[in-house]
Formats: C-alpha cells, structure tokens, sequence
DNA sequence: CCTCTAAATAGTAACGATTACTGTTATTAT
DNA sequence: ATAATAACAGTAATCGTTACTATTTAGAGG
C-alpha cells in the first residue's frame, strides 16, 4: 500500500503536535473540524491508526476504554489523575531493567513492558488543599 | 446497600476461582450458562462489578478494550502474549521503588501504578521453533 | 411461618468508542 | 491528460459494556 499525501492526516498530525496533553480521537476531531468541516470521525480515526502504525505518533491506552493520541513518540511515562482524568508525561529515567526482573522467574520472552503512574495531579493537589 | 446472598454471584466466583488464566466476561458468561442456562450477561457484569468493588476479585486491563477478571487479589503482574493474545500471572517482586522514581521530578502525588509486560508466552516460543 | 422491603434477577434496550462499508474525490505515476 | 488507486465523507454496523424495567428472591421483623 503506498501512501498518498492528505492534508486531512496533515492536520491530525499537526494538530497533535500543538498539544502537550494527550487528546482523544473525539477531541482531534471537534478541533480539527475548525480548519476542515467536513471531515469525518472515520477519517480521523484511520488516520490515528495509519499514524500509529508507521510510527509517527504513539497510542496510549490508560484504561479508561477510551484511546489517547501523542505527537511525541521519544520514550517516557505517563500519569493518569484519579481525580479529573488527565494524562500527563512524566520526565523520569527508563524503567527497562524491570524487564529483566519480569523475566527472571519466566520461560516465555519479554520484549517490553506498559507502565502508567496514577494519583492525584498537581492542579488536584492544589484544589484539595482549598476544600 | 446491604448485600444479598445470590448463587449466581457464587457460581461467577467460584468458576473465577477454577481459572488460573484470566477470563473475560463473556467467558465467565459462557460457562456459568452451563450450571445456570437463564443467567443474563447482565447479571455477570454487574457481579463482576460488584466484586471487583468489595475487594473479592480484580479486574484486569491490558490494553486489548476488554476486560479480564482474576479471582487472585494478592499483589502480582501479568504478562500479555502478542502472539495469542493469552494473559498470564509472573512470579516476581513488587515494583514498588518505580512509584518513588516516577515521584522525584512530578508535582502531583503519585499513589501507585499499572504495569504489564508482553512478549511471546511459553507456548507460542516452542511454536516458533518448530516453524 | 408470614409478610414486607429492598436487593438481585432476566431480558432487552441503549450507549460510546471504534471499525467497516460505499460511492465519490483527490493524489500521483505514467 | 489519463488512469489507477489511496483517501475521503457519510453512514451503518460492531462490540464491550451499562442502564432500564418488570419480576423474583433473600432474609429481617413480627
């Protein structure tokens, strides 16, 4: 399958690379609605799949049944806030000598592991102190 | 709400409590059916549900959009094979310590986290040796 | 044991995120 | 310019899950 120029996929991808939360399939849609009306929630989400697959952006799935899209693909860590549901990243070291750990007492292979930290956020934090 | 006593909800837990891998709801479905052909899958939702609310079984998300549910509430990880798609338990440490890595340069409070590491299980490595 | 209240049920409808289908449009190689 | 086909918009369908409703059942109090 060769891949063909859209400026639709053009701006998915640079939609998602103004952001630094990690917007869901439905929020790329309603804004990337402002610059293209017409286009639809399929192409979007094909998009965000093609995306994905060829490695230009990451898809992150936090447990909250509702699929997460990020720009930045460099590796690092997620937070997922208990209290309002935000993903934000976390700048930390990588975490792969837990592979080994893992696979120490396990005949299968590793070849990786998902991590994401949960809590309470800072702007949560902040607001609890006030109530 | 005080509880009641139900069989299906005895039933559901006990056929949870047969399985060493981790079933879906469908699958717990199925096989209740056997011993209660009425039992709606509704009834299996919300007692899985329930369950995983007071603590008796966990619910299990490993980033395939369906949950599985495991009648082993100890403190342990999983395993997801990207061959067969199975969910297996690993014998190993608590991973505690990433909590306080993943806290040294966050702002918010980090209260705990979700890992599962995947690979190619025990099965499908013997599988690919012979192939 | 009988009765009452509310929890739990079966069956079905609705939901939300995602994917698939279809006929049309747009990109790009020739 | 033309032809081939990737990508599109619009819509229908899928799938896991949850919500609704009328009925049944557990179990506490008399």
């Amino acid at each position: 399958m060769i891949l063909k120029h859209s400026k639709q996929r053009d701006a998915i991808k640079s939609f998602l690379m103004t952001r630094k939360d990690h917007p869901t399939a439905d929020v790329v849609y309603t804004n990337v609605r402002e610059e293209f009306p017409n286009i639809s929630l399929g192409t979007v989400y094909r998009n965000l799949t093609l995306l994905s697959e060829i490695g230009e952006i990451s898809r992150i799935r936090v447990g909250d049944g509702i699929d997460h899209f990020d720009a930045d693909i460099s590796l690092h860590y997620h937070f997922v806030c208990t209290h309002c549901g935000s993903v934000l990243d976390l700048n930390m070291e990588s975490l792969s000598h837990i592979n080994e750990i893992a696979g120490a007492g396990f005949d299968g292979k590793i070849s990786g592991h998902v991590t994401y930290f949960y809590g309470t956020c800072p702007k949560c934090t902040s607001q609890e102190l006030l109530s």
